[in-house]
RNA sequence: GUUUCGGUAGCUCAGUCGGAUAGAGCAACGGCCUUCUAAGCCGUCGGUCGGGGGUUCGAAUCCCUCCCGGAACGCCA
């Protein structure tokens, strides 16, 4: 049990001898300022309007019924009403055994223990490389996967790829076109086509094995459909490998209509009675789950709209039995939310199936000037090609940094510099240090054994401050899962590097004592192996050396 | 016009069930390397939280309204 799910315990224990009340919502937080505690709570505040007493009477009444262990060294009332706890920094100490004991297991939870959730992120059309707008999804979802997977929900990630529709008709004719104009064909790419170099180095990969044998082939729309695919779809598995980010399954939309899955989810919407013929197109009742209105799913022409085989997809994803379906898409998708969800509440009978977590785009700012990605003239900054200049963890980094529905800007000219503007290189190298200090210990033949650890030692403001942020660790972990602010973490990684360069600038370990040594070095072995496992949640690389 | 995200220090951003003196990094300025890595430490400067009303013990945070910027509003995908 945690200190806050203990103090919040002992308060309702004390509220219900006090003043005979259960309550059931009673926040623990930690003050800012140090002088305030370590926690506390604002309950007599709260409690003030319904019991027609001062907060501070209240927090004077309740004070002798609050009864606490060892772990709580004090406990003040302090204006307006606040009740403050002072914590046993020897008692948190017993920290550092346990996380050296549990390595990379600290901090896991057990909050997600009975669920099972798919995430889906990125989803891009294999029509062309992935680049920075991408780069934040992928970011975003790899890291809220490792966030929830450490708080002990099952994850399955995935990726749907839209290999079905228009656009992929657009991309084989682009492909074509830039085919034949490697034989100076004159052949113009269609209005709505893709125009990435990408497209140009595919035909000339084609025109490389297959020579001019597809110029006038009767197979050769198929085969630039299906190679392009297959060719664009392999180089973004590439890309976000090298990216660090992963995936389960790859489901593709074409599939859907290899099977009977659309036709099946049709027929569940038709027998529910949430479709209706108008204008010859078959509309579906959105309306009436929260959507602005009424959506069509096949068109007069009888083809389908995009939305009809996505509800099958995340029909097919219910029916694999997951507890719940995040996915995680672009701010320009805001106005699909509602008709996805209201359809997937008609497919499974209740609503909060799916969470659709939005994330702003990016604004690329070069030479001080915005930097408009097209599709038109194909410009767009690749992931791959800033992950060749500055390397995947800068990137990784500053994308966990942001809240997703901040509206962020990316000047190119800073990112590419590689300068401590950008604070990953800070964390980074809080964990060298820390490696070559271990390093140097164990050259000297210090004790490296972690045993008979006097913690009592560990009296200096430095060290208790690492040592509350270590007890804090789980607490960080909780808050950015279940509230999906993947920001937590790199903000936590930065207040613990910040506390270890502290530590590290006061007195050298190596010149100390041995039992002063050997129980700091223990902390500071403590310190790395939860720096390491924050930096993996992220996708940033946990450096020895710099 | 409707919907949606944002407007907090010079810049980029935190502040996520309303809490104590609004924070961090960078920039600027001043110190600190014969001592475990100076990609570091210590300190200073810096704010009408877009404007105006309201709700209450207390508002950057909740409600109303207006202003500014991004995005979406198809029988496209």
């Amino acid at each position: 049990m945690t200190i806050q799910t203990y103090l919040t315990k002992q308060m309702h224990d004390a509220l219900k001898a006090a003043f005979k009340l259960s309550i059931e919502s009673i926040q623990i937080e930690t003050p800012k300022d140090k002088t305030h505690g370590d926690f506390s709570t604002n309950i007599a505040m709260q409690l003030a309007k319904d019991l027609r007493r001062s907060p501070m009477q209240i927090a004077e009444t309740l004070l002798p019924f609050i009864h606490c262990d060892a772990r709580v060294e004090s406990i003040e009332i302090a204006r307006p009403g606040f009740i403050n706890f002072t914590t046993n920094k020897r008692y948190f100490a017993e920290v550092i055994p346990t996380i050296l004991a549990q390595g990379s297991s600290y901090g896991n939870l057990t909050i997600g223990s009975n669920e099972h959730y798919n995430i889906e992120y990125v989803s891009v059309n294999p029509t062309g490389s992935l680049h920075i707008g991408h780069a934040r999804g992928a970011a975003a979802g790899d890291t809220l996967s490792r966030i929830l997977k450490k708080a002990g929900f099952e994850v399955t990630r995935e990726f749907y790829v839209n290999d079905g529709g228009n656009q992929i008709h657009q991309l084989t004719l682009s492909i074509e076109a830039r085919y034949k104009q490697t034989f100076n064909i004159d052949c113009a790419l269609p209005e709505d086509g893709y125009y990435g170099p990408e497209i140009t180095r595919l035909a000339e990969h084609i025109k490389t094995t297959k020579k001019d044998t597809l110029l006038n082939h009767p197979d050769a729309y198929d085969f630039f459909r299906a190679y392009g695919v297959d060719y664009l779809l392999s180089e973004i598995k590439d890309d976000l490998a090298r990216f660090d980010v992963t995936f389960d399954v790859f489901f593709s939309e074409a599939s859907l209509y290899q099977t009977d899955a659309i036709n099946q989810t049709l027929s569940l919407l038709k027998e529910k009675g949430y479709t209706y013929e108008l204008d010859g197109a078959l509309w579906l009742k959105t309306s009436d789950f929260g959507d602005s209105k009424d959506r069509v799913i096949i068109k007069s022409d009888q083809t389908y709209t995009y939305l009809l085989p996505d509800i099958a997809y995340h029909h097919h994803k219910v029916s694999r039995g997951y507890t719940k379906l995040i996915d995680i898409l672009g701010g320009d998708h805001h106005g699909y939310v509602p008709r996805l969800q209201a359809s997937i509440e008609m497919v499974v009978g209740k609503k909060g199936m799916l969470e659709v977590d939005l994330l702003q785009m990016v604004k690329v700012i070069e030479d001080g000037v915005e930097v408009k990605m097209s599709k038109r003239s194909g410009k767009a900054l690749s992931l791959r090609d800033l992950i060749d200049s500055v390397g995947k963890d800068p990137i990784r980094y500053f994308f966990a940094m942001r809240s997703l529905n901040t509206h962020m800007d990316l000047d190119l000219d800073l990112a590419l510099k590689q300068s401590n503007e950008n604070p990953v290189y800070y964390a980074q190298y809080a964990h060298a240090r820390i490696s070559s200090l271990l390093e140097k210990a164990q050259s000297l033949s210090m004790d490296l054994s972690f045993q008979s650890l006097e913690f009592e030692r560990l009296n200096d403001e430095k060290s208790e401050t690492l040592i509350t942020l270590l007890v804090e660790y789980p607490q960080v972990i909780e808050e950015a899962a279940t509230k999906r602010i993947v920001h937590r973490i790199p903000q936590y990684i930065n207040r613990l590097a910040t506390a270890l360069h502290s530590f590290y600038a006061g007195d050298p370990v190596i010149a100390m004592d041995p039992s002063n040594a050997a129980v700091r070095l223990a902390l500071l072995k403590a310190v790395q192996i939860v720096l390491s496992d924050a930096l993996n949640l992220i996708g940033v690389t946990a450096k020895n050396k710099m």
